[in-house]
DNA sequence: CTGTTAGCGCTTTCAG
DNA sequence: CTGAAAGCGCTAACAG
């Protein structure tokens, strides 16, 4: 391995200072037009990139935002990072990616290898771990924004999906098919967000003169999102829904796939929804009506509000909105 | 922001010099136990953590590795990545990951950012572009690693499944269900390795005395893999057979969506498989039977190989084995 | 417009 | 066992 060339391999070619090397290749400061031409062409003959090591320590800035996920294998965080990734790489910037897999002692390890690497900024996506970790990061002194965030205002920055308005959309495009006894199965391990949806589904419910019937909502405890799903709907259906508004995608998958195990048809007997909007939504039988969420465009969020706090300019949280996606899970009440 | 902490600062608030305390925080070279001991309580009182960048001007490596992705959107990659982000967290490594999008463009931007950035290796997963940007990555002068590529040997070191193997158990398991008219569909865009699963396709034919039918075989040219499932599908009818082998699963999941379309009865009236084993074969009806790829093993199996090249050892390529998952989508022929 | 000098935070000889 | 000094590759005054 030949070592790198340095700005100093490119001085002594070019017969100039190491400093005049410098200002050539950024293009700031006074440089004649014809040494600066000398210079540029030197180091692409050269193979010349700039170390960014060096440039970081003396510049105090890395250009570089650690990004912690739970799980990258998550099908909604998946689609965040790719909105992270592509708005960093346009801001010049470069992402490291961790994932603490909610365990407290792999946050508390990301955290640390972050400080050590000095990154710029924080972005840490849908962490269900509670303030474990959370003074770590404050204390790091860089800015953090949290997507999707299960802590409730623990930090100043983040953005999120309103769960409130996309469950109301939800639940009203049920109530529009002429659905009266709708059901719930929400997520136990994600309580704040789970709150709020509920919340929303209430709301849409008392809009048509229509109370919370307990028997009809449930947050099953399970090892993982398709058997909560499976549960759920096992648990609901003694309270004879027409139709089942699911925490998320996958859980309206477990759902259905439990629908499906028992005979009972999707959506003639009864109509099913979920939430996010991932792609498995298209593979399965019938396909499923759901709440999309902008995930891409958090992920560029994020970084835009990373950008504007780095600048040191004024920023504020962002919710936004779901959206409907109307598929073939759902359909007029039957009765 | 209060600027971190040096070697520096804690120098002086223990009284000992700057390289005292260097070592003393690497463990390295003789430090008293005394002063050791004073100066890490110091260290963790003051919040000091070491400054990558500047370790890394020094030592002449980052502790990085780059990682590019077509897109993370992929459900394979997503598994990789997994694996990759796992093993090199345990090995101290941190992971810089980029996405190219399959575009020239892209991958020469990466490639630049990761020289700036001086990763000490770089690992492509699933890499379509040909030598586009080859050389760039060859000259970088750093170890390269790829998975499932589909260059053909155009660099020393790849982790990759066994394409062949693993065609022969998918087709194996149909012949074994007495299946004896086989589709293949293939994928236009991955000629290498599907020309690969061809080829173990014709070979566990032959072990059955059975050739090739030329009819029984395409590579829809489509959008994308989906709806290249649901044309591979529609162009095999016409041949009549009893099972079809996809090269992926998401083709087959396109075939099977078709297939309902048409209501053709799968597996009833045609047995389907995959490749790959992604999340989304549970999510489907019937079940997908498939081969799976050791997605995070592979992914593992790259930074093993990586950390061994910059150890200086010698590494071969390796081909790992697929393995056969028997689910709901395959049964015996109806014939 | 260009060169000199200092220094970012750290590791690493080389002397004590 | 510890300190002094040099240098990794770069930016940023400050003089010319």
């Amino acid at each position: 391995m030949p070592s790198p060339v340095s700005i100093k391999d490119l001085a002594t070619a070019a017969g100039v200072s190491h400093s005049t090397v410098s200002r050539a290749i950024r293009g700031a400061g006074r440089v004649s037009a014809a040494t600066r031409a000398r210079i540029l062409t030197l180091a692409r003959e050269m193979g010349y990139y700039p170390n960014e090591a060096a440039r970081s320590l003396v510049m105090g800035r890395t250009k570089t935002i650690g990004v912690v996920v739970t799980t990258i294998g998550d099908p909604f965080v998946t689609q965040v990072v790719n909105g992270i990734e592509d708005a960093a790489h346009e801001a010049g910037y470069s992402v490291f990616l961790s994932s603490s897999r909610n365990q407290a002692d792999r946050e508390m390890a990301v955290v640390r290898v972050f400080r050590q690497r000095r990154v710029d900024a924080v972005i840490v996506t849908s962490s269900r771990v509670g303030s474990l970790y959370g003074d770590a990061l404050a204390e790091f002194g860089v800015p953090i924004v949290l997507i999707n965030s299960q802590h409730e205002g623990k930090y100043l920055y983040s953005i999120a999906v309103d769960d409130t308005q996309g469950a109301e959309l939800a639940v009203e495009h049920l109530l529009q098919l002429g659905h009266r006894r709708i059901g719930y199965v929400g997520s136990a391990t994600r309580p704040v967000s789970c709150t709020r949806r509920k919340a929303g589904y209430r709301q849409a419910l008392a809009r048509h003169g229509l109370a919370l019937d307990p028997s009809l909502n449930v947050q099953p405890q399970a090892a993982n999102d398709l058997s909560a799903g499976r549960l759920g709907l096992e648990m609901r259906l003694p309270s004879n829904p027409s139709a089942i508004f699911a925490y998320n995608d996958v859980i309206a998958i477990g759902a259905l796939l439990e629908a499906r195990k028992q005979g009972i048809a999707i959506p003639d007997q009864v109509s099913l929804m979920g939430f996010d909007d991932i792609e498995a939504t298209e593979f399965v039988t019938p396909t499923l009506t759901t709440v999309r969420q902008p995930k891409a465009d958090m992920g560029r969020a994020a970084v835009e509000m990373v950008l504007a706090l780095l600048k040191g300019d004024e920023v504020s949280n962002r919710w936004l909105p779901g959206e409907l996606v109307v598929r073939e899970s759902t359909t007029a009440c039957p009765w």
